[in-house]
DNA sequence: ATTGTAATTGAGACTCATTATCAATTAAAC
DNA sequence: GTTTAATTGATAATGAGTCTCAATTACAAT
């Protein structure tokens, strides 16, 4: 006898509290992206979720992703020119990144030196920041190599 | 009897050296974005550039930005829902953003400390790091006031 | 100055991510 | 089950950005 797991109730209980509906296809939309490690963008998502045979169109990808976003089960990484990445959030501490400009990786890491420094700048501004995005870009570790070769 | 602005000899120069033109269109483009202040995006600098009787296409103003990043004058902040956002970055140290949730408002602030911290943290990855994006999320001073005032 | 040539321009077509429309379907409260 | 408002999905629409290509223009060699 299985839980229902947390994030269904998460997603179903933000729901409810808005009058809204726990369909289906926002179901296997959610199970989509709570099964996924990495970041990911609508379009790879709505491709996963049509070779797994579950039905959910474009629409509902994109629609249920925007629901997860404000219920705060996944969250915006960045905007590419390829489209909006994102990732899940639920069971994933906060992080900043460092993305490859030549091979598109990406490495997750944190610091809370960071994190209180950052806090320390807003604090001296007088901002009241709520949240942050890091990005560095640079060569991993693979691609210096690649570069030192040629 | 005046000198060539330096940004010009930067740019046309740089166009020079890849066999490019410093045609009108382009020195138009030039000099709206080295007189602008804060952040702008393509189609208002489009419309400004209209609106002061210069002659540029909107896919020369695309077509220039481009270049102007390539040649280091101006930089893309970030990438939003209505488009990209771009600041001179010729003359204008590098600093990153507290973006107001509330008023759209950005601070630019700059920390010697936090730029030591990431080359910390780079080395610790083994990422050889070349830029990076901070921007924190959250409510100016008077953003603030306002919602106590709610 | 004239000419030759390759770069540039701009109008409009096009792409592609994302959003809006709306008739048909369905969750779920009664 | 009935009722009713939320949801879905096919498709149209939007909008930022890019591409096309014929006409124009910068520029350098004569
Ligand atoms: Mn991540
Ligand atoms: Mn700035
Ligand atoms: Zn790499
Ligand atoms: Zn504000």
């Amino acid at each position: 006898m299985r839980e229902k797991p947390v994030q269904k109730q998460v997603f179903s209980r933000f729901l409810k509290e808005r009058g809204q509906r726990f369909t289906k296809e926002r179901s296997a939309i959610l199970e989509k992206t709570m099964s996924r490690n990495g970041h990911f963008d609508p379009e790879t998502l709505y491709i996963e979720i049509r070779k797994a045979g579950a039905k959910a169109s474009r629409a509902s990808v994109y629609r249920t992703i925007s629901l997860l976003c404000e219920c705060g089960l996944i969250e915006q990484v960045r905007k590419t020119e390829h489209g909006t990445v994102y990732e899940r959030s639920f069971g994933h501490e906060h992080h900043d990144h460092m993305l490859c400009i030549g091979c598109g990786s990406a490495i997750e890491f944190y610091s809370d030196k960071l994190e209180r420094l950052q806090e320390d700048l807003c604090r001296q501004q007088g901002f009241q920041g709520t949240t942050h995005t890091l990005e560095i870009r640079g060569y991993c570790r693979k691609c210096q190599k690649k570069k030192k070769q040629t």
